[in-house]
DNA sequence: ACTATATTTCGGTCGTTGCCTAAATAGCGA
DNA sequence: TCGCTATTTAGGCAACGACCGAAATATAGT
């Protein structure tokens, strides 16, 4: 769970994901939409690999990345058990919390 | 968006926000739950509160600090839009997703 | 005003992360 | 096998984050 969250933290590997979630992609595909090196977005490739949320596969030369949606929605369920949200919660209609000090 | 990731990316500002999901704490009262000097744990709650997930209120020398739940559920929005998942998502009915590679 | 309590701010150390260039590895076609 | 393309690994460096102890600030009570 933790893993996820760190991979989720910068901001070229959120947008890494979102591109993912439209179609698979190759390593370079990628890497052309940024303006870093390669080796930079390689690995933040292997972040988001350790982390679960992508999967690679070998075509010829290339490496084809896509995006994991099993432990993509993992990471959105841990989400929302840890801050106990609703789903399609509305603007919050306070469920029950204690008091606590007040 | 990207202060929300980069809150939620500690473990221990996780468990906080976990802790004051049940009840309102004070500072010192969050802080005994962890075994970090205080100094540490003000920083967390300066990193939570920057990101507007926590909101403070001073109740004598105590500042009694409160989940902010809109936030929180707009950090959840946020990732779900990201992943684009749906919320109480069975283990991924395969949305369409383009191709792109193979 | 002084003291005690609660919490933050300050200054510094240390491990980690993000980025780069250069070099190594992997696959493919001639 | 050689050469070409695609990508990763290695090495190094600057910036950042997490942590601590000491000092500063804020509030309340005496």
């Amino acid at each position: 769970m933790s893993d996820l969250f760190q991979a989720l933290a910068h901001p070229v590997r959120r947008e890494i994901l979102a591109m993912l979630r439209d179609r698979a992609m190759s390593a370079g595909d990628i890497a052309e939409a940024f303006d870093l090196a390669k080796p930079t977005l390689s690995g933040h490739f292997s972040v988001l690999k350790e982390a679960g949320l992508i999967t690679a596969e070998r075509r010829g030369a290339s490496l084809i990345y896509r995006i994991n949606l099993s432990v993509a929605e993992e990471a959105v369920a841990g989400l929302m058990a840890l801050l106990r949200v609703a789903p399609g919660a509305a603007p919050s209609r306070r469920r029950k919390q204690a008091g606590g000090v007040r």
